[in-house]
DNA sequence: CCACATTGGTATATTAAATATACCAATTTA
DNA sequence: TAAATTGGTATATTTAATATACCAATGTGG
């Protein structure tokens, strides 16, 4: 059994931090000193988690100013950096196995839901609608209305599965533009999700669920979008 | 970020040793220094987790002779020493939750797998039946079977769902006597599973799969098991 | 029954990770 | 330009984990 060193797992905490943000055009990370707090970790920490990503090429670190990302998006990062195996994982191996997880979860949770669980979605959807301007932002609310339903399903062992899944997600996500019709479209599906769970209906909510994993799917794959961690 | 201590890490694996074994009626563990060598930790830290264990009653250490297995069945572990929240899972979750990704995984095996995977899934059949006596060694096997399916998907996000619900397998699995008739009813399935797969027939690959987790699920039900980490 | 090997119990020195503090020089900001 | 902020460096301390050695109690084989 190996010790596990804190500043490689703040290493894989930072590139998450640093993969669900703007990460292209040189953006200045926080203050080492702010990391600390942040990660509650100490500053010695702190900075050999900083000079890995800078021996990785991710970040450049300028003596008085600051930490500044590089393009990740062209950068190899070895597998013991990454909690996961992303050497050959594709959008469409994510979609596949969501589909199975959440297919099966929704199941469920259209008999145990409850009221209160429902009217939580109601407000994610309405939050959705706020937010169609503010791409990061109506991401982060997908996600949670997905976990939510995971779990009203009331299934510890999908809940874990589908947090698993969830961290290939948010490491593979790369953030194209969605164009508004796009986000219209996946605001349906939720509603139409909603709708079928207030309803017990378990073939619409299955059917809703689907629909929206395979819109998701064919928007990525249009776009131009590479997995960042090849 | 908090460290990872390793007597910690090493008492979650001595749940699931102490778990996966006869953990009934007083069985002996193996001596401190060999299990420094077998979990590759120094004395002091299999020291620390045995107290550990001896605190929550898990084991009674006698002096010059060794750490006995109390009467797990009636213990309660705190949540903190348990990888996953097992307070609200029962045997029928974990099952559900499989079915919906090992449905998925062997759909997509019947495409890609390949003639080294077949060979390996018929000797572990082989395997199987000569272990008809040998409990532990035939859940094992199992395990392997099911995990060279997964593998075989290709689907890396599959893998990774697959192995945190084996964990919740791992460490809730009671192994109740099965009768020989049992044994041989999971063998059959598992050879139709293989037959299935070399055919590259999904709709029978899937049908054998369910049958024997539903089968599985039934054995665990009629037998008189309660989850031990309550 | 006895000699010897094995077992848990204890003590100590050492290594390495992580923390905590302080101060410096370069950069940024007001 | 003065003050605040930032990364760079050094050092002492704490703590987890290792490595060794030795003891007394227990177990084992002749």
């Amino acid at each position: 059994m190996n010790k596990e060193l804190l500043h490689i797992k703040l290493v894989r905490e930072l590139i998450a931090f640093i993969a669900s943000g703007k990460y292209e055009d040189g953006v200045r990370l926080p203050a080492e000193r702010k990391l600390c707090e942040q990660f509650n970790v100490s500053r010695g920490t702190v900075r050999q988690g900083l000079y890995d990503l800078e021996k990785l090429g991710i970040l450049k670190i300028k003596p008085g100013s600051g930490a500044y990302v590089q393009k990740i998006s062209q950068k190899k990062l070895p597998a013991h950096l990454l909690p996961l195996d992303f050497a050959n994982v594709t959008f469409s191996d994510i979609i596949y196995a969501r589909k199975a997880i959440e297919t099966a979860a929704i199941t469920l949770a259209c008999e145990k839901i409850n009221a209160h669980q429902i009217e939580e979605l109601r407000q994610l959807t309405e939050k959705m609608e706020q937010a169609k301007d503010n791409l990061l932002e109506f991401l982060k609310l997908d996600t949670q209305f997905h976990q939510l339903i995971i779990h009203a399903s009331g299934n510890m062992p999908l809940v874990t599965a589908f947090a698993s899944i969830a961290e290939y997600h948010k490491y593979s996500q790369v953030f194209s533009s969605l164009y508004e019709s796009e986000i219209h479209t996946a605001i349906n599906f939720h509603k139409k999700m909603l709708s079928a769970l207030n309803d017990h209906n378990v073939k619409n909510a299955v059917k809703a669920i689907i629909k929206h994993l395979e819109h998701t799917e064919q928007i990525t794959k249009s776009a131009k979008q590479k997995n960042i961690f090849v």
